[in-house]
DNA sequence: CTATGTTCTTCTCATAACGAGTTCAACTCA
DNA sequence: TGAGTTGAACTCGTTATGAGAAGAACATAG
């Protein structure tokens, strides 16, 4: 909308109306990086330093810049990520992370200082190195998301250690949900991936994903029978599995953007009530 | 993230770092409020009467209240949606809306006053009364989408009476496909009926949503096949179809809350890559 | 009232997709 | 060298799908 469209009984105010004048509102980008390591999906936390919720883990972000040096908001979100992992915005392993908006929170209270509405976004990065803890960050790094303790009601288990600023577990609940589900029906799986994969470890991005084993064959005769999934490079992997097995066959990224007949998730009919 | 997280070459400013001193946002939401009329979908838009955009048509909108009488974003689009429909908050045939977050528009210059970031809302709405123009919007009324000329891009064909001020030809179009989307997978098509609703009524929202004409049969069948889409309540509506054909049956929505197996739109080969 | 055309609902049928399991060769590791 | 593992391709029964047909119930024109 417009930021002169209000009520009518305000409308003899509409010159002089300003609501930063009385109701000032600041603007943030958090992100929810995700990444595979060692198997197991993580995401990039720093731990907060000072109050309120010194010694917890929270989001990487920051605000956005308003007026002087205005930006973008997915460049907001670039560049906090940037910041965090250390890594330059141009001509470096930034350029394969896909980055999409996830979701706006801004409920008050959410902040105790002021009130802050913070717009989220969902970033999918191939493995990236650690990060350096800087700033008022005491340490930063990637989390197993399975040592979160995350419920789906968006909080934490209790007895779980590491706790979740703000509510950041809520917003990173709501970020696996949308990976969970964006695999199903895009190829955004690859983006976990370097530039040439194989259906194997494509399968293991899904298993961290999802948090479950899936049938190989299956998964194999599924992706390779999606138009523009997958393409083949004709090459082989330069040796076989962890523990044996033949050379699996290398592919690369094809040109769908989405995915039919989709991945779907097994066993979910208990959750569609 | 929390607002005291930034770059460590700004900790020393800490303390006294205060965003709204010199980089002042504004956030608004903004409602694509739709429903079905006259068997087309419709959009809630109001004609604006000042400048900047002044006789163009905007999405209905305004700004959140960010410390005095502080809502939460669902809130301030409900609050929009009511002054702009003339219908009551509690009580009335808001209650049967659906309302989801849409998505954080927030680009330098799209607003040329001042910068703004807008949260967007979409609302799936059964009939509803015509709103009243009223405040500083000149007109307002529920407009058929087809007549919006809207491309795939984000503007409008050009010859378009009807211009869109803002971005929002942008946010609607993201507004419908969301909506075409959710038809899909989600039982949210009944949330654009009344209480009790005939498979061809089902049938007439996906078809004015998604836009081309469905096989009666087929789609019959899949509807009753989803566990817990519909449920019967053993009446008869009171008459046939507009132009004959035997008295159809009367449902509820059911219990399920995802779509299994999913509706999905016919003939998309073509928009996959 | 009758005739005509429309619509709801339930079929059929061929094709496509799916989950589960099998097979076999290629490979790693002890 | 042998045992166990894995990639890739296959089978098979079940389920979902698109296209079409059939028949009964109804509205409307005459």
């Amino acid at each position: 909308m417009s930021p002169d469209q209000r009520p009518a009984d305000e409308s003899g105010f509409l010159a002089a109306y300003d609501p930063r004048d009385y109701d000032p509102v600041s603007v943030t980008v958090d992100v929810v990086a995700l990444t595979i390591r060692d198997g197991g999906l993580h995401v990039l936390l720093v731990r907060r330093g000072a109050a309120p919720f010194a010694g917890m883990w929270a989001l990487p972000g920051g605000f956005v810049r308003g007026v002087r040096d205005a930006e973008d908001l997915p460049d907001a979100a670039v560049r906090e990520l940037a910041e965090e992992t250390g890594l330059s915005t141009e001509g470096g392993a930034l350029d394969r992370v896909h980055l999409e908006q996830l979701g706006t929170y801004g409920a008050p209270g959410r902040d105790p200082r002021m009130r802050v509405v913070s717009v989220a976004y969902l970033a999918f990065a191939p493995e990236l190195p650690d990060p350096e803890a800087g700033g008022d960050a005491a340490d930063a790094g990637w989390v197993p998301v399975g040592a979160l303790g995350l419920t789906e009601a968006g909080g934490q288990l209790p007895g779980t250690t590491r706790r979740l600023a703000f509510d950041h577990a809520r917003v990173l609940s709501d970020g696996l949900e949308r990976a969970r589900a964006k695999l199903e029906y895009t190829p955004l799986a690859t983006a976990f991936c370097d530039g040439t994969f194989t259906i194997p470890e494509l399968r293991a991005v899904y298993e961290a994903v999802w948090g479950e084993e899936l049938h190989a064959g299956n998964f194999h005769r599924k992706v390779l029978s999606v138009p523009g999934f997958v393409e083949s490079t004709g090459d082989t992997a330069d040796r076989g599995g962890r523990r044996g097995g033949p050379r699996p066959r290398l592919y690369r990224t094809g040109d769908a953007r989405l995915l039919h007949p989709a991945l779907l998730r097994p066993g979910r009919e208990e959750q569609i009530r």
